[in-house]
RNA sequence: GUGAGCGUAGCUCAGCGGUAGAGCGCCGGACUGUGGAUCCGGUGGUCGGGGGUUCAAAUCCCCUCGCUCACCCCA
């Protein structure tokens, strides 16, 4: 029972009665970021650790206990992506992407991979789909890339997401607004929780974010980040609205967010899915305007999000597995099986989906394999098919048989299920 | 990194000190060349791994690995 090898702890095999369910989102996703003119971006599965100490930030989770990382051959330091967009901005800066100006934009589905805990929704490797647009300020790309994911979700048909948007302010004012809540938590330090009194030092706005009851009571009056920000922070995260609301993107204001990565500013957004728990969202983002001078470019705006496919996975549910096999030829005795076999290749040949049994069992079994296989028509053949010259072909669905020249059989099916595949649209 | 719950047949689980069970699945038969219904029969497990207690351990104790959920953090 114990098998001797497992995937690895916080990975998981997609297997084929599930490949199905991903081939569809991604499909989704490719289609609407073509809509909306974002280009795919493919960059490596690792890069130097030094990008990631520097882009995703030095004092992070991420860079300071939960990348992978290793040293090749050549004695490199190597890190596993453990997050999307540091890369993105590095293959637009190390290609000059940005030359000639304007705006470029890129999607991307790429596994990352992050040394945590598994639980509920996470995973040691994942996978995002992603979104960069770079090279503009907004505010109305800011919008854009929203209704992109909202546009997207529609897609995919997944209803009951919610999308909250804040600011965190930009570099200027941000160190004010931590001031002000030290100053304002600073008396209460001792009420507050463990985890809170170390968020005071490094991140008191994640205090705002806190579940403690305590906590929560706490910070009554606290500062809040939207009053917090300065003129021209402010005006930015007017005009996101506006463009939500011209775009009757639906959204709602919620100052705790917090971003847990170095280069956010201005612009910050979840969504978030009531089905998942404690894992509840599934895509998180926003605007990263130091980002290219941190990597050491000229100053370049942007703003991405990343959206979690297992997560998105796992709040669409199950749902009905689509029908795979047209036909399966079934052999009826020993001596059809090698007709049976030079059948199923030229229904393949044909563009008709076919398969067969490869293990001599019985025409019950071999029945009973084809109804669990889904398959819409059974082609036997027997003694008496290859005495005539004929084929049975057997509707699935009804039970309906009819025997068909062998020379015809091929062009019959193939046309049959190219009539039942248009009625079905 | 912290905490809790759980690891018994392919799957879902019962058994909680005395020679391993059920349902589903799978295979075969009733139905001599025909699936999905019904009935009958059969296949199937180093009881996660290691150590200990005991005349005797799936069952009690310790360690370990894994899974799950929550905290933390995040997609």
């Amino acid at each position: 029972m114990a098998a001797k090898h497992r995937a690895p702890r916080g990975t998981q095999d997609v297997l084929p009665q599930d490949s199905w369910r991903w081939q569809r989102v991604e499909a989704a996703f490719r289609d609407t970021c073509a809509r909306y003119a974002y280009r795919e971006i493919r960059t490596p599965l690792f890069e130097d650790t030094e990008l990631f100490v520097h882009g995703t930030g030095e004092g992070t989770e991420i860079v300071t206990k939960q990348m992978y990382t290793f040293e090749d051959r050549g004695g490199r330091s190597l890190t596993l992506r453990p997050e999307g967009t540091p890369p993105v901005m590095r293959a637009y800066l190390e290609h000059e992407l940005g030359a000639g100006g304007g705006i470029r934009k890129f999607h991307y589905i790429a596994p990352i991979f992050r040394y945590e805990r598994p639980q509920a929704g996470r995973y040691r490797q994942h996978t995002q789909l992603g979104v960069e647009a770079i090279g503009a300020p907004g505010p109305d790309i800011d919008a854009e890339v929203i209704a992109l994911f909202q546009d997207f979700l529609g897609a995919i048909g997944l209803s009951g997401a919610v999308t909250h948007l804040s600011s965190i302010g930009c570099a200027n004012c941000r160190p004010a607004l931590s001031a002000a809540l030290r100053e304002f938590f600073g008396p209460k330090l001792e009420g507050l929780c463990d985890f809170c009194r170390a968020r005071y030092e490094t991140n008191p706005l994640r205090i705002l974010d806190c579940k403690v009851p305590a906590d929560i009571e706490a910070r009554q009056g606290a500062p809040s980040a939207l009053n917090h920000i300065c003129e021209e922070c402010r005006d930015h995260f007017a005009g996101v609205r506006a463009a939500l609301d011209a775009l009757a993107v639906p959204y709602e204001v919620d100052p705790t967010i917090v971003r847990g990565l170095d280069y956010y500013s201005r612009t910050a957004f979840e969504v978030i899915h009531p089905s998942l728990g404690a894992k509840d969202v599934i895509m998180g983002g926003g605007r990263y305007d130091g980002l290219a001078e941190t990597l050491g470019g000229s100053p370049t705006p942007g703003i991405g999000f990343g959206s979690g496919l297992e997560r998105l996975l796992l709040s669409l549910g199950d749902g009905a597995s689509p029908r795979g096999l047209e036909v399966y030829v079934a052999a009826a005795s020993p001596e059809a099986r090698e007709a049976a076999f030079t059948l199923t290749i030229e229904l393949r040949r044909a563009g008709v989906p076919a398969d067969l049994d490869y293990t001599q069992r019985s025409l019950r079994a071999q029945m009973r394999e084809a109804a669990r296989l889904g398959a819409r028509f059974a082609a036997l053949l027997g003694e008496d098919e290859l005495k005539a010259d004929t084929v049975t072909a057997r509707d699935m669905n009804n039970g309906e048989q009819r025997s068909v020249p062998r020379p015809e059989i091929v062009e019959h099916l193939a046309a049959l299920c190219a009539a039942q595949g248009e009625a079905k649209r």
